[in-house]
DNA sequence: ACAGTTTCCCGTAAATGC
DNA sequence: TGCATTTACGGGAAACTG
């Protein structure tokens, strides 16, 4: 329904109210879209049945804040429906609750630009979305309220990216709970603190951190300061002498993790961050057909490469394969792939030059449980049709090299 | 900008007022998008200069329909945006122009609905938009106003096809300027005039008519009735019998030409439509490799497939490839998986069994000038990884056939 | 001219209504 | 319940805007 992660069980905190008990929450910064829906739950800590469905909840956008922070610039959003809801005893009856559907923010018409170059993007822009109410109690006026933590306002997907690595930046550097201009004067992460993050992000879409090999890897590439900082421009805009954006290149991965290699990447058979010099020195010494995964070092969108090593004839070589993109892996997924692969030499000589994953595990064992057919049904054939199926094949440029082992690998066995 | 074709040089027609000359010109109608934007040119066809930009032209949707047609149960929709523009010349000078652009309409909530059971769908609704002005003339008070043909309003793009058979079947069934009940009663049409407007169809998006062979075949599809009408609800909406609605197969078909198969239609490569009794008895003689183009008779999402003949050991076999659609076409286009298609017998023999395109054109003749890499340039590698292609292979299950013609078609040939 | 940002819209999926 | 129709929204591209 929404676009990121609903935002549960903000505290309806009382302001200056002692008589009300309350309690922090659990509250996440969240990105979100113009002209899209999306829900955020509130709960009133304190059950008193006599407020039952006589609290009146309206949700403002950035209530005081230009006052409170002076962030001049930014983006003005309102909420296109009413945001107001009563407030009523939840489920488990232990507290007054309402979930607010169907906000839609837009942004109004008035925006006071600085023109400076200091300017933040917009994805730098952190905004609140305060959750309002009054009642009485006790012969008192009480007026109370519950701000969500800094959000991101963005209009298309494409901006997500940028979007999350603020939320990102944020959480880490800071515990303040509203200090929407820290983007004026970012500040900068040890390898440490942002290493802890980026592996967080993996065990989400994939349900594994990082391991130290991998976290070494990419140490090298957001690490440009010898004393081990990393700073925002650097990390969310593509720092000095390297032209790629070092956090949209992992967020690709990412999300190629999250479409089509959530289980590899869970069981642990993609090694994923190596260099390419690392690579040639791991296979180097391992029989023929041993190979291993790793993402693309220059695609931006996310992509995975396999790369094997041949001996012949006293000569060794190590390959590695046209990366694969999130497209290619939608027509078939990679254990497919790997299993399916061919590579053609002069003659008439057709193989798959991929026989062990590193260091040395048979390649039908390591992926044999994703092939095709393995959990599903054979494909659904059409009556009078032959079925047919995608490979892909590489014509390699080389001298033709001997069959591994002696031994031809037979390419007209059946799929399980 | 718009759904479909804009809607150009509607005529602005004079009402009681012979002292304007007024010219019929070409209206079509057309299909529309609720909350979509559309453009509407507009022409009055006399340039009396004192009139520029005198006179404002306001766009109105159903005007006077429900008095005029009783047309009731139809939906509502009205012009979200004011829809007003002022009469100016046009670059030519000849008449005065107005262009309607950000035109947006929306149901409004009233709804009369009829519950009898002969309910309209809502692509059998047709709506009118008319456009009036009045100004001064002569002393008298002059209000004109031209409409628009028919037009079908649909609110998601799955809807076309539909909404697409509707239009088609108005223009051909009746010259009626305004008579928007006409699927109440809708009439049927001889096979003779559904016959061209199909035709017109592939010749709109694939610049080449049906021939005689693929209409003799598609009138056994369409015409039910032995006195060769075609009723409308048999060709909107699946006939009795049959459980496939014809219009919508056909119509899938031309999206496909119209996005992957232009070039090979316009060019007379594609049979298409044959059945598949024909396709046994027109390969049956015919030399081994021999192969045609077809579409799926069954697929309703538009899909194409190729039957080729072998003969081994005295015995003719006829083979049908599972049929290749929309999201397989757009991986790689249909000449070069017929270069690549490669099929696969035991012992580890693969070879490609189209040679000759029906009846003897050597495959890379017909074929050559659209594989890859002919107009274009080769793929762009990123370097230091050996480019991979996707090809098609089936696993014969029949037992191997020798090699036609006594030579082996090498596999490792480069792509041209 | 250009880059950042938003709008637009197809196509698919989900929700809605009858 | 099932089907017809609408809404929602990701994703890519065009349009916008300073």
């Amino acid at each position: 329904q929404s676009l990121m992660t609903k935002l549960l069980s903000s505290a309806l905190v009382v302001e200056k109210q002692p008589v009300m008990a309350s309690m922090p929450s659990i509250q996440q910064p969240l990105v979100l879209k113009t002209k899209a829906n999306f829900t955020v739950g509130l709960r009133f800590l304190v059950n008193l049945e006599k407020f039952r469905c006589l609290l009146k909840v309206k949700a403002v956008f950035d209530k005081d804040v230009a006052e409170k922070t002076k962030t001049n610039g930014f983006r003005h959003f309102d909420f296109t429906k009413e945001p107001s809801k009563v407030l009523d005893v939840n489920v488990t009856g232990d507290c007054l609750v309402a979930e607010f559907t169907d906000l839609v923010n837009q942004e109004s018409k008035k925006r006071v630009r600085k023109s400076d170059e200091s300017a933040l993007t917009v994805t730098e822009e952190l905004h609140v979305i305060t959750f309002v109410t009054c009642f009485q109690h006790a012969g008192l006026d009480c007026h109370i309220q519950a701000s969500t933590l800094p959000v991101v306002v963005i209009s298309a997907t494409g901006q997500l990216p940028s979007a999350w690595a603020s939320v990102m930046w944020y959480n880490v550097s800071t515990s303040e709970p509203m200090n929407l201009s820290l983007f004026s004067d970012p500040p900068r992460l040890s390898w440490p603190e942002l290493s802890q993050v980026l592996s967080w992000q993996f065990l989400s879409v994939g349900k594994r951190r990082l391991d130290d090999n991998q976290l070494s890897m990419l140490r090298e590439k957001f690490v440009e300061d010898p004393d081990g900082f990393v700073h925002w421009n650097s990390f969310s805009k593509g720092g000095c002498q390297k032209n790629v954006n070092v956090w949209l290149w992992l967020s690709g991965i990412l999300d190629l993790i999250k479409k089509h290699l959530a289980d590899l990447w869970r069981d642990g058979l993609i090694m994923g961050f190596v260099s390419r010099e690392k690579i040639k020195e791991l296979l180097w010494e391992k029989k023929t057909g041993t190979f291993l995964l790793r993402f693309s070092e220059t695609n931006q969108d996310g992509a995975i490469s396999y790369s094997w090593v041949e001996h012949h004839n006293g000569e060794t070589q190590v390959h590695s394969i046209e990366p694969y993109t999130k497209s290619d892996l939608e027509k078939s997924p990679l254990p497919d792939e790997i299993y399916d692969f061919t590579s053609r030499v002069h003659g008439n000589v057709t193989r798959n030059p991929l026989l062990y994953l590193y260091p040395d595990v048979d390649k039908d064992v390591a992926f044999g449980r994703y092939y095709y057919g393995s959990d599903k049904q054979t494909l659904p054939r059409v009556w009078g049709y032959l079925p047919r199926r995608p490979i892909n094949v590489t014509d390699m440029p080389t001298p033709p090299p001997s069959p591994p082992h002696g031994q031809q690998v037979p390419l007209d066995a059946q799929h399980p």
